[in-house]
DNA sequence: GAATCATTGCGTTAATATGACACAATATAA
DNA sequence: TTATATTGTGTCATATTAACGCAATGATTC
């Protein structure tokens, strides 16, 4: 029970200092999407009681850029380095916080929280995604009590909130940025290969590609090295292993990948 | 020196009462963007002191939806129905917010704030663009210590806090929306000519385009149509004069204008 | 070890889109 | 009436895209 005892108390801090160490009345929220198996994984978190799951959050210090605390968030829960992090939507429907979800996530420990308590006032939320190697991430449960899990972008059920709207305005901000910004290097390891990139293309996209004009379009925007190696161990014929020219991957970052008229 | 007291009765009323009524630490500020004589134009409201310029903001208030506060700020400056609203980007630097602005645009009406006061504290801020049809804007002073007025997007100066920058990502957002989003309905009379339409694009892009080329690639999107008459008075030959095809617009915006891969 | 099979690398071709430009039509001003 | 700037329309060479063929290869099966 010695776990137990220590989130009881940290949760206690966070209810009668909170409002003196955070921006009141905002969060993030990070939807952190891997790529494993050729499938879109989401970062989340176990909540105890009702069987859901939440998106890692959490407050902004006072004197903290909202970037930061994002990055925080995703330290905290992944460790790793090489992340494409980005805030693309506040959330901030008045009736998107709900009281009664704090209320029972504290009952747990034996903490009833006041009605005037900082936390359980009205949450504007800004949305970041992140996009990091599936491979790098070793989940860490910062807290004993939540559970962190991949769960597969397309099999999402039980949401917190207006999580699942989050990360569904998450795809389709991802979707339009494929248009005009180079993706994959914070999403696949190192080395890949093409059919690799296709397939992750597919996934965020809903849809199949031509094997081969996918190759052409990829190779003419002219951010791949393709290495001698090819990847063994597959059931068929071995694929070249590409990886990203991190130099021209961030001037296309930068510039867009079209950027004509 | 009625209006003065009026205006200073009502700054009271936001020190004493704001944190009874709006959200706390956060605000909206607005990049109302219309089209004039061929040049893009931003509304900015004069602060007296410093010859400086704001863009209009607001806060929200304690049970109201972020996008209705920012179409309060709208309605109040412009009275403009048809406009197109979006949210774009939290600007949240911890040192964004100046106390000492506040503490000046007070003094003039012989306030000064306490230490401890809400508006004092760290703000962040949701950026909003609107984009709106010049022609149709009666520009309201709605405090009259508060001079509203259109300015060039090229010659902006005189910007208070972080304003010039947020002006700036709106430019950005403009230009890379262009690529797979219609505009121009909100921006321009709802007859228009090609060649209006063209200069708008021109501006957003800072980019000559090609006469021909733009016509046919606009077609093509067939959200226009071409009606019989044409616009006299200009001094060369007239120009057909064009109208969205409501319909088909609506689906653009969204669905995008490509939507390929 | 030869045949099979799924998958990859590397093409081709036709249709479509784009960039660069020519020329005629026309509304005003000189 | 003529000059001038601007608009409407069209052409052509080139680039890009979509759709598909075929040989090579690595593992599996018999």
């Amino acid at each position: 029970m010695a776990k137990s005892i220590q989130i009881s108390g940290r949760k206690k801090l966070l209810l009668e200092k909170g409002d003196k160490i955070y921006q009141p009345g905002i969060s993030v929220d990070c939807v952190i999407l891997g790529f494993h198996e050729n499938e879109l994984k989401v970062l989340l978190l176990k909540v105890e009681q009702g069987n859901q799951w939440a998106l890692p959050g959490g407050f902004i210090k006072k004197n903290e850029p909202i970037e930061n605390a994002a990055y925080r968030v995703l330290q905290e829960r992944t460790g790793v380095q090489n992340i494409f992090l980005q805030q693309f939507n506040v959330f901030g429907a008045p009736d998107r916080s709900d009281a009664s979800i704090h209320q029972n996530r504290f009952l747990e420990y034996g903490i009833k929280i006041p009605k005037d308590n900082w936390l359980l006032q009205r949450f504007i939320t800004i949305g970041f995604y992140a996009l990091i190697d599936f491979s790098e991430v070793n989940l860490k449960d910062v807290v004993s009590d939540e559970t962190a899990e991949w769960m597969d972008m397309n099999k999402l059920s039980n949401l917190m909130m207006d999580h699942a709207e989050i990360v569904q305005k998450t795809l389709e901000t991802l979707r339009t940025q494929l248009a005009y910004l180079p993706i994959g290097k914070n999403l696949l390891p190192k080395k890949f290969t093409m059919p690799e990139l296709q397939k992750l293309y597919e996934t965020i996209l809903n849809e199949k590609l031509d094997r081969r004009n996918f190759q052409r379009k990829l190779l003419s925007f002219g951010i791949l090295n393709r290495l001698t190696e090819t990847k063994k161990g597959g059931a068929h014929k071995a694929a070249y292993l590409y990886t990203f020219n991190e130099k021209k991957y961030q001037k296309a970052l930068k510039d867009g990948l079209y950027g004509s008229w």
